[in-house]
DNA sequence: TTAAAAATTCCACTATATGAGAATTTTATC
DNA sequence: GATAAAATTCTCATATAGTGGAATTTTTAA
């Protein structure tokens, strides 16, 4: 049993509210004293009754529970993209134990046999385990939009378009929920650079994927950008700039792209600007070069 | 008691999973079937256990129980202040009732009595009740800091300047919650707006208040905004060359402005676009036809 | 310092959350 | 459509969540 009562006493207590006003029209004060004392678990009702009172959410009780640290979905996905990118194998397998409670650690045991093993064909755990996990899945929540925004790069543009289109349907209930628009603006945006295909590459893909590009632009038309997110909307006019080009309209593009580059600059955004900015000499010198039948 | 088990059931199929596999390590099969049916109420401490094995949080849990649909913090006060902006008494005597459960009605309170009576002064519930319970909560969670930002235009300039102070020290704790780089960003922005002083009154307000200015520029300063926060740059730039100009560096001030609105307008933010102007255009007018003693 | 008031804890009791294992229903396989 | 296997529900026993009220401690105010 976890002891969730002293932390209460504590929120109370900072609060300025006496256990007979906390309590009132929920649930008595003596056993309100058991609980705060850590002296008894409570059930979800009453917690939740509790925390409305208190002007609290679960989360931010479990924030403060642990220390005034977050113990999120998002805290997992970031340390393990994390130590994936450093190429740190340890990390990953205490990662593993520490989370050993959650269901579902695709993630860390294929990043970790990824790591272990070059040869990734042959493992038991592939990209494929990921696939036919989310496909399976009927309704995506936030862990199923953030498994896939961060695993989209170990798929094939074939497994991604179809799982993109996947988290357009079965994600949708999500839209009034907190990241939706982050997640799903980004799961859309990477499908479009994947379907652009590679910068050393010519337009082929383009091309043949030409139906779905404009298809995802037309989803992202759909999320109705608030005007405030203006990250997003710099992302969405870039990647725009950048399909463009390959596309042919090498100038407007081009225009474009420097002028959301040149935006990133004013605002001090130096280390977002210079990736702008080398992935748009990649694709420039790409179309310079054309090797068509060259692909990474 | 709440129904909590027949959401928990439907989470469960929707992602696969058999209840023996759900309950490992932390609940028997036969009890699970009984809360799933709706039978029996739950631990937190269970609750929890399962919730982390399906990867879901608990604000995720309730946004699903809830069809779908938030019940949080942000939602409430979204209502309110959406209330209070159409002067929609009924509106919020409704939100009154709905969320007669919360401890802390304050606002809704002070709201309407506002919306009806036009002499605020006499009122029972002032400005000052809510200074006073601010003033009196020891630590300040997302409550407090979104109650303060969103009745910081209902208060006086000192109160406003003892608050956001307190804000920054009350609040330091939950600098890695979810929305805090964003509150705290707009509570400092808005302060140094009071403390500039009215459009069209003079610079007396700059001079007096320079040191705290320039010091809430610097805890905005010590929020250390991520590049992706691109709103909040453009912000504070904005508010920066506002304040340029008040100081009397009119030039390089309405270059740093015009420089924002242009970026907006790149970004197709109209709204926000002409807003910006539009007080711009206050603040130079105030500057020509120096008033210096009128006040609103 | 002391008495009154408010807040909290303790204790005896009741309601209900939870577990073990048998009985039943559903699913899968041929 | 018969049979085995898997998943779920049911029955009953027990641990513990939760209550009312008396006893104790803490706070307040003179």
């Amino acid at each position: 049993m976890e002891l969730y009562g002293p932390t209460l006493r504590k929120i109370r207590k900072q609060k300025g509210l006496s256990m007979k006003e906390l309590g009132k029209g929920s649930l008595s004060v003596s056993f309100l004293s058991k609980f705060e004392r850590g002296e008894s678990d409570i059930s979800l009702s009453l917690m939740n009754k509790l925390l409305t009172r208190l002007n609290i959410s679960f989360d931010e009780f479990l924030f403060i529970y642990n220390n005034y640290s977050n113990q999120t979905i998002d805290s997992f996905f970031n340390g393990v993209n994390q130590a994936y990118m450093e190429q740190y194998i340890a990390k990953l397998e205490q990662l593993m134990e520490v989370e050993e409670n959650r269901n579902h650690l695709i993630l860390l045991e294929l990043y970790s046999n990824i790591l272990k093993n070059e040869n990734s064909d042959d493992l038991q755990l592939n990209p494929q385990t990921l696939f036919d996990y989310l496909f399976s899945v009927e309704v995506w929540g936030d862990y199923e939009l953030k498994l896939y925004r961060s695993t989209m790069l170990l798929m094939n543009p074939e497994m991604v378009l179809n799982l993109s289109h996947t988290a357009f349907k079965k994600g949708r209930r999500y839209h009034s929920f907190k990241d939706y628009k982050n997640v799903m603006a980004s799961i859309y945006l990477n499908t479009i650079i994947y379907l652009i295909g590679p910068v050393n590459k010519g337009d082929e893909m383009v091309t043949k994927y030409e139906e779905d590009i404009l298809k995802f632009f037309s989803y992202i038309e759909d999320l109705k950008l608030d005007e405030h997110e203006t990250h997003l909307r710099i992302n969405v006019k870039y990647i725009n700039g950048i399909y463009m080009i390959k596309k042919g309209q090498v100038e407007e593009g081009t225009e474009l792209v420097n002028n959301m580059i040149s935006i990133l600059r004013d605002l001090n955004c130096e280390n977002n600007a210079s990736d702008f900015e080398r992935f748009l000499e990649l694709i420039l010198k790409g179309r310079e070069s054309k090797d068509p039948d060259f692909c990474t």
